[in-house]
RNA sequence: GCCCCCAUAGUUAAACGGAUAUAACGGAAGUUUCCUAAACUUUUGUUGGUGGUUCGAUUCCGCCUGGGGGUGCCA
């Protein structure tokens, strides 16, 4: 399809050759009223080289691209060159590709040959899976799949938090309160009760913190009681977790966690030491980072055994050995950015340059209106609740509403768990929110919902138009004039400029990109429906209307499926 | 104390350094003999303060205020 702004910045170059094409393309933009054209060219920066005006400036580039056919109309006004496109030859060429490739359409192959590793979601074994952790999960998956539609080869990695002290406490409070058939009967919740009373009990008496960090010590050394006992937590707390993980339809390439690593710490402090890295503070050994102002990083306690830093140092090291990856992306939330900034420094002094290809995605901190999450106070908003109320509901406004579906039990799943994950990723990742109950169970306006019923239109009419097929020979730019309304071209524009969006998100790591550009989609779409017609009996203007809905209904299922979200065809 | 992040209508939020700051929710008023009213139309109302850089600042930089997070043996 046609880079319009590629197009135009080829075109400002030949008119103003002080400006390579490239640049000139970058300048271009689209003005937010469309009352100023399709595109916009502002001349201010060219004043200066030029020694004119930029009104002047603008004049002699509109004159320069007038004669273009693809643009209907370029006019200066003040600095600013507006193009407006033939809008045939445009909705032409949009149409047929978009018909034509379908659900490809916005793929793209620049990432192949390049390995990207997302690393997302990892929870805590033996802890539960609350509302906190949709964060990291939701925004993980979208990401993976926006790399993946963007050509990358991907690895999808849950690096669980099974390893480190807690689970020192976990086996000292099993061992002390605990019972095999409770944990058997409900893992989670039974064993964030033991960890909850190791703390209660921790803070009359101190000296359970220094035997749960002597458990951790044995654990790590291989004592098979120990062994035994974190397998067995392990083993009942992934089953939780998957339960949630089917729900969400998300899937992992790999469960390689904390203590996959604990065999590799040895190696990694042999190679801090021989870099010089390390010395002795305090009884623990530490990097200090006082010259790139961060506090030192601490590799090992003072019993010996290692903390989070070191196996995040472990992983990095094992996964560009292992994968070669391209980049290595951590979703992992902004609490920890100073953690990240420590490891990733360690990293490059120990001398790889690929460093830089470790990429902290942090977002912003879910906390309830009671205050902060606390899993220790057992303060917490289970995901799977919140997903099975959303989903309830859905089902009650269904009956309700009499909708039309062929599974109400499918549907009120589909469009449940979407309004959810859809949330999740409608506002920029690094905003802080407040969990409220009333704002995640509301289905009006900017919602998961509300795009999803978007799609379901688009089907319903394509249902309606009985074996409608798209045909190159009615989508040919002659055919078109007259056909297409103001509403009908805004919502072309917006189907055109997806691919780019796409690209943005997986630049800035942002799916909220794709999320918000969905609801416009979704907008344009409503509007155009509401003011035209779509099945009329002229043969030519229907053909051109229904390969429009085609192509919005396309636009629709391709964003939803890149965060994640189902697309029902009727609800 | 030091470091990082956030601050936009009543509320929740958008906005590659560009033209008249954009939506949704809430409030007010409408639209269903018409392809799905979980929809659409109209209306109401916003850049915390202060300096600077720039032709142009919600956006970049400094300071102030307010909120959140982090800051050596949790993750």
């Amino acid at each position: 399809m046609k880079e319009y702004k590629q197009l135009i910045g080829e075109a400002v170059h030949r008119a103003v050759e002080t400006l390579t094409a490239e640049e000139a393309a970058e300048l271009v933009e689209i003005p937010t009223d469309a009352s100023m054209g399709d595109y916009a060219f502002p001349c201010f920066k060219l004043a200066k080289a030029l020694r004119k005006a930029p009104p002047a400036i603008a004049g002699e580039v509109a004159a320069a691209l007038g004669g273009n056919p693809l643009f209907a109309r370029v006019e200066a006004v003040n600095a600013y060159v507006n193009i407006f496109l033939d809008r045939c030859s445009f909705l032409s060429d949009l149409l047929t590709q978009v018909t034509e490739q379908q659900g490809r359409f916005g793929r793209s192959e620049e990432g192949a040959g390049r390995k990207v590793i997302v690393e997302y979601s990892s929870p805590n074994i033996a802890k539960p899976f609350h509302i906190g952790h949709i964060r990291s999960t939701v925004i993980g998956n979208a990401i993976y799949r926006i790399y993946d539609f963007l050509g990358y080869d991907t690895v999808r990695i849950n690096h669980l938090g099974d390893y480190g002290t807690q689970f020192g406490k976990m086996i000292v409070a099993y061992r002390k309160w605990g019972k095999k058939e409770d944990v058997t009967r409900e893992p989670i919740k039974t064993l964030l009760g033991y960890y909850v009373k190791f703390h209660e009990e921790a803070e009359k008496d101190p000296a359970l913190e220094d035997e749960a960090r002597a458990v951790f010590a044995r654990l790590e050394s291989g004592a098979p009681e120990e062994t035994a006992l974190w397998e067995w937590f392990r083993e009942e707390s992934l089953k939780e977790f998957n339960r949630v993980y089917r729900m969400l339809g998300i899937e992992f390439d790999s469960y390689a966690g904390e203590s996959f690593y604990s065999d590799k710490m040895q190696g990694v402090l042999d190679r801090l030491e021989e870099k010089g890295l390390i010395r002795e503070s305090e009884g623990a050994r530490i990097v200090d980072l006082e010259e790139y102002g961060m506090p030192p990083a601490l590799i090992t306690k003072k019993d010996g055994s290692t903390l989070y830093i070191t196996r995040d140092i472990a992983a990095a090291i094992y996964r560009k050995e292992h994968y070669d990856f391209y980049k290595n992306l951590y979703i992992v939330a902004s609490q920890q950015n100073l953690h990240f900034q420590q490891w990733i420094k360690v990293i490059e002094l120990m001398g790889n340059s690929w460093a830089e290809d470790c990429v902290h995605i942090p977002f912003g901190l879910v906390s309830l209106e009671e205050g902060t999450m606390s899993t220790r106070k057992g303060r917490v908003v289970y995901l799977e609740e919140v997903l099975n109320r959303a989903v309830e509901q859905t089902r009650e406004i269904i009956l309700e509403k009499n909708v039309n579906t062929d599974s109400v039990e499918e549907t009120a799943r589909q469009v449940g768990i979407g309004a959810v994950i859809f949330q999740e990723l409608a506002n920029n990742r690094i905003k802080d929110y407040v969990f409220s109950w009333e704002k995640i169970l509301n289905f009006e306006g900017e919602t998961g919902p509300y795009v999803q019923y978007t799609h379901a239109r688009a089907a319903s009419i394509l249902r309606n138009a009985e074996g409608w097929k798209p045909s190159a020979a009615s989508l040919e730019p002659q055919r078109l004039s007259a056909i297409m309304g103001e509403s009908a071209y805004q919502l072309a524009r917006l189907i055109y400029q997806l691919p780019r969006i796409i690209r943005e998100a997986g630049e800035r790591y942002e799916p909220s990109v794709i999320t918000r550009h969905a609801v416009d989609i979704a907008q344009a779409f409503n509007r155009f429906y509401h003011e035209e017609h779509i099945l009329v009996p002229d043969e030519e203007e229907k053909n051109a209307k229904l390969a429009l809905v085609l192509a919005a209904k396309t636009a629709i299922q391709t964003s939803l499926r890149l965060l994640g979200i189902e697309a029902p065809e009727k609800m």
